[in-house]
Parts: structure tokens; C-alpha cells; sequence
RNA sequence: UGACCCAUGGUGUAAUGGUAACACUACUGAUUUUGGUUCAGUCAUUUAAGGUUCGAAUCCUUAUGGGUCAACCA
């Protein structure tokens, strides 16, 4: 079955349906939706997950999507985030139609507002903001009617624009909406939909002092960009019923809001807040540090576009709680490197092994070729040195093997990788009885590729010509939190941390990896997925260790 | 002690009144010059109890469990 008829064959998330309905319905000929981030901090692994559902659905059904950012809260919004934010989803694959931003709108927000006033709809309060709390009520008691609820039009006119004048200090009256304050829903409750705040805004400068609440914003901008499919998550169901009322008295364009369950993956966190708190707390170097659930950070530890959009479409979309196992996002990361990732072979904690029957030609050594990716046919070979010494992982040799232990120990051979088949012929020990050399002999007519020898290995290990190998850093990766779920824990999140979370190692490389570029992938042969790291020098390459390779035998031994 | 949302294997998602399916994980086994990859197989009476129906994961009722709502955040 090809690709396309499989994804078609694949049925449709309830979004999907929906969309699907409204167009053979003849409700709308083509689609639009947005995403909307507000660019107040780095984008995360759930957003991904809303980016491939917004952006995906127009790829899906005829239609565009735009990039729209949330600005309405000046203080704690910048370009920094704009840019990161930007180039991320660019990075993930997907193009937008419009770039908007929410301020784009502030002269027409001010308009609806005062379309709001004029309809006797919304009045300028003088409350504090604990004043208005305790007029709120609670879920379960009605809240009570502000004493400035009843002002008329033409004085809510004249306060709402001495507002907008800056006339009065931070915080000292906001505009609200004239609905119901004892409407089970809260959120009915005479919303705020002005505040007053003289800060300075990182697109609108100083030209407001008064800006919207999401709730007069993000429906009118979507109206406004006639946003037929307004995506958002559950916590905005309550929301819905206010988005609504506002455009039917506006009298604008009727998006729709409909709302799935975000996202959630174990074992790290996605709240901005939390994010910022390990970043300027220094629990990670950065945004973008391999270890955070960032895009950012996943794009440097060497995940691919490919690979979390496929992780995003795996998981779904719907509305019941979830916490997806990280496992699936290692499992589309392998499947992807897997096919593209080119094998190198670089040994971690090295044993040097002396080849005693082995004649070096007058070079010193021999270049073997070897596959860069059995899995590839097209991605060709390299050459790579081969001679008396060598180095092999020390894990790889044991004096007293279990039973099913396919590698090297005394009397016992196995192949190198891309080489010979060695057999084990002595063990060298210091003094202190540390294993300091291993003494083989090789079987020359088993050259690979030309094995005329018959004999058969269960074993093939990873090596490097001891010679040419080349130090690397390699900085090996796990979980950051210690728990499941840090913030379903007692006390502080941070207290889950995982100490373990970064490791730094000493590799010995392949010479040909010298030439590893910024953007490469490799497979460093029975380890894992390796991407070079932009710390990297040309004394020093640093990898970061995307995933592990799976590895049934360090499995099968764990079990106790 | 109110309203709203949700409930299908360990995890995530299907099944749209008609044989509970797919993927991941785990476990078997085969293949393998990566203990990787690949291939084959195994793992559920759908939260519970009633009801409607020839027939219910699906519709109704109640219960239970989880989540959301009392920011001049989004």
C-alpha cells in the first residue's frame, strides 16, 4: 500500500470530522485556523503538537493557516521570544499564510470597545482589583454587582477615553463588560476587558496605555481574521461561552472555538513558568539546552522536524487527560536516524587490543572501506584505518562469560566491524589486576567482504584504530525529572530533578569524523544517535547523544 | 459540595448501534558483519450498576474516578 492510501485509510480526530462536515455541508468552502502562541517564552514540545494539528489541517483540507501572536500583555512579552518562535515553526516544516500580530488590532479592539459602551454593553469600574474579587462570588455563590455598573453611556465614554488619554495610574480602573454577575459561569461575570497599563509594548511602543484581555482579543483577532476553526486547548472550554457572546453583540464575523486536550509527556515539564524558572535558576544552560522539552533544545540534542511531526501525529488528537510515554518521541527519532543517520564507530571506555599476527604494510596501516548506512544503498562508503593496535570498548571483553555472551573473551573470536575476525589469545594485567591489553590473533582471510573463511561469529564489535582515533566530548542525556508526572508530586517540582540528567564522557572517535558538520547526524555503531553540538571546536568536537540504540542485552542483564 | 469537560490494554489513539482495531512498550522466536534494523507471534469481556434494543464501547439513568472554573495572565 503506498503512503498516500495509508494516510488516507487512517480515520479522522474529532477536529478533523468537524471540518470535514462543515465542508460537504457547503458551510465553508475552504478553512482557516491559527496558531497563536504569545510570545512570552520558547516553544515546547505541546506546542509542536498544536502546530501540526493547525498548520496540518490545512494541508489536509483546502485552506491557510496564519501565525498570530497573543500581544496583549506588554510586560512580559518580547521579540526574543518573536524570533525563537518564528524560526521554530519554520524549523518544524510548516509556512504560514499572514503574520499577525493581536496588536495589529488595537485600534480596532478600541473601536469594538466602544461599540461595547455605546450598546450599554460594557462600563468603566473603579474597583481595585481586590474590590472586584470580592464582588466576584465563587463557583458556587453569585458574585454582586459593582457600584459603578450603572454609569450611563456618555460618562463610560468619557472615562474610557481619559483612559485611553493615560489620565489614570496602573490598575486604577478597567473596562468591563455589562453581563451577568451571577451567571454560574465565572467567566460571564462582567469580565474585564481593558486594563490600564503604562508599559512599553515590543511592537506598539508607548502609543497605548490601555490594553485587552485575551477574552477581547483572541475572538475579535480571529473574527477579524475570519478564523473559520479557532483550535485551542480544554482549559478554554469555560471561555467558549464568553467568545461567543462577544462576537454575536459585535456583530462580527462567527469563528468557532473548539478545544482538545494538550498534550502532556513524561518526565519533564511544559509550563512557561516552570521552563523559566530552570533556565534563570541555571537547572539547564538554556532554552535551548538538549535536556528541556523546548524545540529549540530538541533541535540542538538532534531530533529532527521529521521525527516530531510523526511523534505528534502517533499521539492524536482528544479531549481526555493523557501523559504520553517520551519513549514514543525515541521511538519516530530512531525510525528517522535510523534511515538517515550515517555510522561511525567511536569507542567510549577503551581497552587497547595488539593484533600480535598482524603484518602492517609499509604505511602503517591498512584503509578498510565501510558502509555509512547499511539501510541507505546511496550513502556510499569511507575509508577507515586498520592496524596492529586498536581499541575496543573494555564492556566488550569478559575473562569469565556468562553463557550467551556473544563478544570477545579468552579463546573466543569475534568480528570487527568492517574488518577481520580476531580471536582472543591473551589477557595483559597490571599489577593492580586492571586488564591493561588484550592480545588477538586475526584470520586474514576473513577480510570483510571477502570472507573466504568460513568461520562463523556471533559477535561484531565497534573499533578504532588506536593511532588515528581522535578525542571527542560526548554528552550523554537522560530524563529530567526523576518522576513521571514532577508536578503531580509533593512540594517543589524542582526537588524531582533528575541529578543524573546530563553525563559527560570522553569518546575516541574515527578520524573521519573530523569533517562532521553542524547539522550531522551519526550512528556511532552499537551506541546511539549523535548530533555535534555547536560547542564544538576544531581542538574539541562535542556531540550530544540524541537517543540510545536499543539494546535488548543490557536489558536482558538488568533484570536481576 | 455548583457548573462544565472527560473515562477503551502498561501508554496513546480507532471502531460514528452490527466480529473491540492500529501504533508504541513488554515478552517469544527467526534473520542479521550493529545484541541495531527487519520479519513473525503473544498480551482487553471497553470504570461500575441498571435500562433501551434482535444487537451497546457507542444511546439513556445513576454511581465512581480524573480534570477545569473564583489573574487587571494567556
Amino acid at each position: 500500500m503506498s503512503e498516500e492510501a495509508k494516510k488516507e485509510e487512517k480515520s479522522l480526530n474529532f477536529i478533523e470530522e468537524i471540518i470535514e462536515k462543515d465542508l460537504r455541508s457547503g458551510k465553508y468552502e475552504s478553512i482557516v485556523t491559527r496558531f497563536p502562541p504569545e510570545p512570552n517564552g520558547y516553544l515546547h514540545i505541546g506546542h509542536a503538537s498544536s502546530i501540526c494539528l493547525n498548520f496540518g489541517l490545512t494541508r489536509k483540507f483546502p485552506g491557510y493557516t496564519n501565525l498570530r501572536f497573543d500581544d496583549t500583555n506588554p510586560t512580559t512579552e518580547e521579540t526574543e521570544y518573536v524570533d525563537s518562535i518564528k524560526e521554530d515553526i519554520q524549523w518544524l516544516g510548516f509556512k504560514w499564510e499572514n503574520e499577525r500580530y493581536a496588536s495589529d488590532y488595537f485600534p480596532r479592539l478600541y473601536e469594538f470597545a466602544l461599540q461595547l459602551i455605546k450598546k450599554g454593553l460594557a462600563y468603566v469600574d473603579d474597583s481595585t482589583s481586590e474590590e472586584m474579587a470580592a464582588l466576584k462570588g465563587t463557583p458556587t455563590e453569585p458574585g454582586r454587582d459593582s457600584p459603578f455598573r450603572n454609569r450611563t453611556v456618555e460618562e463610560n465614554l468619557a472615562l474610557f477615553a481619559q483612559m485611553k488619554n493615560g489620565e489614570f495610574p496602573d490598575g486604577s480602573r478597567t473596562l468591563r463588560a455589562k453581563i451577568d454577575m451571577g451567571h454560574i459561569n465565572m467567566l460571564m461575570r462582567d469580565p474585564v476587558l481593558y486594563r490600564i497599563k503604562h508599559a512599553h509594548h515590543h511592537r506598539t511602543g508607548n502609543e497605548w496605555c490601555i490594553y485587552p484581555m485575551y477574552d477581547f482579543a483572541h475572538g475579535q483577532s480571529d473574527a477579524i481574521e475570519e478564523v473559520t476553526h479557532s483550535i485551542c486547548t480544554m482549559e478554554f472550554v469555560p471561555h467558549r461561552e464568553l467568545y461567543d457572546w462577544l462576537i454575536a453583540q459585535l456583530g462580527i464575523y462567527p469563528s468557532h472555538q473548539y478545544e482538545f486536550a494538550r498534550r502532556n509527556t513524561n518526565y519533564t515539564v511544559t509550563s512557561k513558568r516552570k521552563l523559566l524558572q530552570l533556565v534563570t535558576e541555571k537547572h539547564v544552560s538554556g532554552w535551548d539546552d538538549p535536556r528541556m522539552p523546548t524545540i529549540s533544545g530538541m533541535r540542538r540534542r538532534g531530533y529532527t522536524p521529521e521525527s516530531i511531526r510523526d511523534f505528534c501525529d502517533r499521539i492524536g488528537v482528544a479531549k481526555r487527560d493523557n501523559l504520553v510515554d517520551i519513549g514514543l518521541l525515541e521511538f519516530s527519532v530512531r525510525e528517522h536516524l535510523n534511515k538517515i543517520a550515517h555510522r561511525r564507530m567511536v569507542v567510549f571506555d577503551p581497552v587497547k587490543l595488539i593484533i600480535t599476527n598482524y603484518q602492517e604494510p609499509e604505511s602503517g596501516k591498512e584503509f578498510l572501506p565501510a558502509e555509512n548506512n547499511p539501510e541507505d544503498g546511496n550513502a556510499g562508503e569511507r575509508d577507515i584505518p586498520f592496524g596492529r593496535e586498536i581499541l575496543i570498548e573494555r564492556d566488550d571483553f569478559m575473562e569469565n562469560p556468562p553463557k550467551k555472551y556473544f563478544r570477545l573473551a579468552p579463546g573466543q573470536m569475534v568480528r570487527l566491524k568492517s574488518a577481520y575476525i580476531i580471536r582472543c589469545e591473551e589477557v595483559i594485567k597490571d599489577s593492580a589486576g586492571q586488564i591493561t591489553e588484550l592480545h588477538c590473533s586475526y584470520i586474514p582471510e576473513s577480510k570483510s567482504g571477502h570472507d573466504t573463511s568460513g568461520i562463523k561469529t556471533k559477535g561484531t564489535l565497534h573499533w578504532v584504530h588506536a593511532g588515528d582515533a581522535i578525542e571527542v566530548e560526548v554528552r550523554e542525556y537522560d530524563r529530567l525529572f526523576r518522576v513521571e508526572d514532577p508536578t503531580d508530586e509533593e512540594g517543589d517540582f524542582k526537588e524531582y530533578l533528575n541529578p543524573d540528567s546530563l553525563n559527560i564522557v570522553k569518546g575516541y572517535a574515527e578520524p573521519s569524523l573530523k569533517t562532521a558538520g553542524i547539522n550531522d547526524s551519526f550512528q556511532f555503531l552499537r551506541k546511539g544517535y549523535y548530533k555535534l553540538d555547536r560547542d564544538s571546536t576544531v581542538e574539541r568536537l562535542v556531540f550530544n547523544r540524541t537517543v540510545t540504540l536499543k539494546d535488548s542485552w543490557a536489558r536482558e542483564n538488568k533484570q536481576p
